[in-house]
RNA sequence: GCGCCCGUAGCUCAGUGGAUAGAGCAACCGCCUUCUAAGCGGUCGGUCGAACGUUCAAAUCGUUUCGGGCGCGCCA
């Protein structure tokens, strides 16, 4: 149990039930203690007391020993600080070592979550927006894994449909043409220079019965599997790839239709049939069958959902770029109307991501001139470079992707900060077995009871480094509940400083050989709890940089 | 016009209703005979876009307003 818990605990009974779930907080400065709660202030109208005589009561009846708290002070409107006592400082450092995964939840304790992000359309290059969707994505499944949900990761392919009949007579012009024939160029065609290499690799494979739809269908899944090749480049690794085109073949789309024209949700009008969204709060009605007999994309995605609650998972976490929003009310309405519980959908809407380089945005496409894809910035900055840069700033931020802040190699570039402190870890390890031979620490409470047996400014920095480990586990938490990997990249810098400032003033490996150890087994928590968040974060943590 | 997101230091951004609003960059000044200077310390820098309201307490919640982005297809 932590340091934390405990203290709650303690005055949780001193108060003896007339408060419940009290919060006990980091305190921002020194001089207010190392946590704080405000439950005085909370109690003061209901108690019809004066917060600070609260305070003081409670102060009153809190045991002050060694073994916990070391000092209470209460503050102006009826704050109680707590210094929190060395020992049990030290005794909470122990479950680092104590725990499978420090900071990680027991896996699948939770419930199940199913995450879909991504999911490009299989008829091209995936650009920056996809690549912040996937890092976004990716991070946050890590995230939800970490904090004990059961989650699968999910990319919804859209290989049904007009995208798909429009690449077929893409390449299939472009195949005439590489035979020589002269062929008319459609505008509505996608660009040459980007399906020709497909084109060409898909006429090698052989395809057996090759017309334009055979042609198609090889070109989309090898640009599928390149698009999976490149996303897996960067960590983004999904548990089921879920075709759109089985909707269609099993009728699920057809059996919403039904189950929405049965409920009368659904109506003819122009030819075409339409979904009342409106009645749902949306702007308008939508078209769920063209008057061409074609079903949209929207009836699809409520039977794609429908589908995602059959397989029984509690909650759906969506993952959209920002320029869909107009798209969930009609979603959310229709999932509704057939009787589902839509607060289970939750739909993250990422923000767009422009670039900058030499001081200036750019435009970095060699191709088109316009879209810059994920394959041009991952090989200029490399895997961790980019998920970092594109998971820290929070979703609902549109964000500034600077490539040579990503490519600096010094403290501007967290990434680097970060790992650096993980190299330097080890690097005191490989200093001690040069000199002594091996290391030996017995991981129990003894070993760091030195820890905190010196002065000033050591003391200051200690503790402080001490404080910041321990409080990973409730930093997965309060991110998993926020759904914010931004949130763990943010705890990482700090935890990096505290240690660099840690490592400038306490030198680890000293004559003092008790201090020492004490010394050695505080870096290799830290050393833990780095990797356990870069874990999250899908960025490698290296021994030596 | 309606809807969603965002306005915090010169720049990029943190900040689950709490105390004196924080980092990094940029600018200036310091620190390597000792475990990685890819590091550390210091100085400078703010009417949290604005106004009203709720509250013991508001950058945070509510209303209004100004500014920016996106969306409002029988496109996906």
């Amino acid at each position: 149990m932590s340091y934390k818990q405990k203290i709650k605990l303690e005055i949780e009974k001193v108060l003896n039930g007339s408060a419940s779930d009290v919060a006990i907080e980091r305190t921002k400065v020194k001089e207010h203690g190392d946590v704080a709660t405000n439950i005085a202030m909370l109690l003061a109208k209901e108690l019809k007391k004066n917060p600070l005589d609260i305070a003081n009561e409670i102060k009153g009846k809190v045991p002050i020993d060694l073994k916990l708290i070391s000092k209470i002070e209460i503050a102006k409107p009826g704050f109680i600080n707590i210094v929190v006592s060395d020992h049990a400082l030290v005794e909470s450092l122990v479950e680092v070592f104590q725990q499978d995964v420090f900071g990680f939840a027991l896996p699948k304790s939770k419930e199940r979550i199913l995450l879909e992000y991504v999911s490009a359309n299989p008829t091209g290059d995936l650009h920056i927006g996809h690549g912040r969707q996937a890092a976004i994505g990716s991070c946050l499944g890590n995230l939800l894994r970490a904090a004990g949900y059961d989650v699968q990761n999910e990319f919804y392919i859209n290989d049904y449909g007009e995208q798909i009949s429009k690449l077929s007579q893409t390449a299939w012009a472009i195949y005439k043409n590489l035979n020589g024939e002269n062929i008319e160029w459609n505008e509505n065609f996608y660009p040459k220079e980007l399906l020709e290499p497909f084109v060409k690799q898909a006429i090698n494979t052989g395809i057996k019965d090759l017309n334009e739809n055979s042609l198609g269908q090889t070109v989309k899944d090898l640009i599928l599997k390149a698009q999976q090749n490149l996303l897996a480049s960067f960590n983004v690794t999904f548990d089921k790839w879920f075709s759109e085109t089985t909707l269609h073949t099993k009728n699920e789309t057809k059996k919403v239709l039904k189950d929405l024209q049965d409920k009368g949700f659904a109506y003819d009008h122009e030819g075409a049939i339409w979904f009342k969204a409106k009645d749902f709060g949306d702007v308008r009605d939508r078209v769920l069958i063209r008057s061409d007999g074609r079903p949209t994309y929207l009836l699809a995605d409520i039977a794609y959902h429908i589908d995602k609650f059959s397989r029984g998972y509690e909650k759906l976490i969506t993952i959209w770029g920002a320029d869909h929003h107009g798209q969930e009310v009609s979603l959310k309405g229709a999932l509704k109307a057939l009787g589902y519980d839509n607060s289970k959908l939750e739909i993250i809407f990422v923000q767009l991501v422009s670039l900058k380089q030499g001081g200036q945005e750019v435009k970095m496409s060699k191709r088109t001139g316009a879209v810059v894809t994920v394959e041009e910035v991952l090989s200029e900055v490399g895997s961790d470079a980019f998920r970092y840069f594109l998971a820290e700033p929070h979703s609902n931020n549109r964000m500034v992707f600077d490539i040579d802040l990503a490519k600096k190699q010094d403290k501007d570039n967290p990434v680097y900060y970060i790992q650096y402190a993980h190299a330097r870890c080890c690097s005191i390890f490989r200093q001690f077995i040069q000199e002594y031979g091996s290391i030996s620490l017995e991981k129990n409470e003894n070993l760091f009871l030195d820890l905190l047996k010196v002065k000033d400014e050591e003391y200051i920095v200690t503790k402080s480094l001490i404080l910041k480990i321990l409080d990973f586990p409730e930093e997965v938490i309060l991110a998993a509940n926020s759904k914010s990997p931004s949130k763990i990249a943010n705890y990482l810098k700090d935890l990096a400083s505290d240690f660099h400032q840690f490592y400038t003033v306490c030198r680890v490996i000293s004559k003092d050989m008790a201090l020492t150890k004490s010394r050695l087994a505080l870096v290799e928590a830290l050393k833990i709890t780095i990797a356990n968040g870069l874990k999250i974060l899908g960025i490698t943590a290296p021994e030596a940089m």
